[in-house]
DNA sequence: CGTGATTTGTCCGTATGTATC
DNA sequence: TGATACATACGGACAAATCAC
């Protein structure tokens, strides 16, 4: 590990030039948000420093946000969360793609239900009455983002499963299914800690918090087509509302 | 405690007076959410019962989503958090009101600071120019709902401490200095675990999940009039964002 | 419920280079 | 040149928190 050696004297402090090489790998994603660091100690080891240095470099990173230490276990990479705009037509690649993300979704399972009181609620059906369900797990540029159930009404859909398997997308499975556009009738937020199977599946750290949306998207005609619980992972992911005002400098949108 | 007994043959069964009791103290806040509920065995003391009957009240209870008890550590209340609108016009008073809860706040703090960056770009102020620094709690019905720190422009809003010290509100500080109307411009929404200081001024189980957003509200001229973060304990509140019934295809700004 | 291993937090002290007066 | 102050870096030891067992 030549390659992560300090210059010495080389008018650049060896606790900046530390603090500069972890901040670089968290902006490439060599380390992503959650992850823990190397011990202080492995650290001090890997830049040829003393402890005390790569402590100054973590206070640093610390102090801009981008780590967190706790005693006793470790020291987590706090990255800034990618903005995931909130509208009424929230779509999830396209809201990646403004970031300069790579979306992608994979089916886990899909099976026929009764629809619940909630479900047949949030979707116009009667209680019981034929439903689909989708759980799905979507990845920003391979990082996992959001663990997905999803319903839809079943005579309607009954292909869905189908093409988001091939498109991982569900703007393209409608699509595909007739659907060429539908916008957001509802969205609740909220947030709780992961269970262990869902931060297994979100390659996230145990205990690490969920933010919990339950949205409904309705089609043109306001039909409800897709009433969903996402579970985002709270450190890679951050919603944004934004308001049309009066006065926005540089709300430039296509 | 007498009160509390329960009353015997009286046609209602005594796990189900528990149940109620239990469910009115949450209800009323007694018992606030992620509060440890007394151990089943101080229970039956208490309602001068049967170990097993307490046991009977408080699965009725779990099913129904109100507690969770977890093997070794104790049952914990899981209120169900009260909706919050977000909406251009998001008042702190006026979204608990319509789902009948009483609102306050108090300052906790107040200062005069150099505006940081990013305080400065959501201000539209120079970075270091004065902003006032606010501290405050709100309350909802008494139970700890969100702490918030919330930076305003300094020449502008001198006495704005004072008079939300006075009225615990915003909407009326700022009305107190001629600020008669305001609005959302926008909103960002994470999540993250509570640190103990914020847990403790919360009134949270340590290691409770928080809802951190970010808000900055503009004047009738849509001159920044205030930024904030605030910290809503995400056990207690879920946010709701509405969007009005029919899509009109190309939703652009009015 | 302890017990040990791991890891960060904090304190002690020492030495060196650099800037300033 | 000398004195002083400061930031940087190293070495060691122990305290405190967490976690697996």
């Amino acid at each position: 590990m030549d390659s992560r050696q300090v210059q010495r004297g080389g008018g650049l402090a060896a606790w900046r030039q530390i603090a500069d090489a972890l901040a670089a790998d968290i902006a490439a994603g060599r380390l992503v948000s959650g992850a823990r660091l190397p011990a202080e100690a492995d650290l001090a080891g890997q830049f040829g420093v003393n402890r005390h240095t790569v402590r100054r470099a973590l206070a640093a990173l610390a102090a801009d946000g981008l780590v967190r230490a706790t005693q006793g276990r470790g020291t987590f990479v706090e990255a800034s969360p990618l903005p995931y705009p909130l509208s009424r037509r929230t779509r999830f690649s396209a809201a990646l793609a403004r970031v300069g993300r790579e979306a992608s979704g994979a089916l886990l399972a899909s099976e026929t239900v009764a629809a619940s009181a909630a479900v047949a609620e949030a979707l116009g059906l009667a209680e019981g009455a034929p439903a689909l369900r989708l759980a799905t797990l979507s990845r920003a540029d391979d990082a996992p983002l959001s663990l997905a159930y999803t319903h839809v009404p079943l005579p309607r859909f009954a292909g869905l499963a189908a093409q988001y398997g091939e498109s991982g997308s569900f703007t393209r499975a409608f699509a595909a299914l007739g659907v060429n556009d539908y916008t957001r009738a509802s969205t609740r937020i909220g947030a709780r800690m992961s269970r262990p199977e869902e931060a297994t599946l979100l390659e996230l750290a145990p205990g690490r918090p969920l933010l919990v949306v339950d949205s409904v998207n309705v089609d043109l005609d306001g039909v409800p087509i897709q009433a969903t619980r996402s579970l985002f992972a709270a450190d890679r992911v951050e919603f944004e509302i934004r308001n049309p005002g009066q006065a926005l400098p540089g709300s430039a949108s296509p």
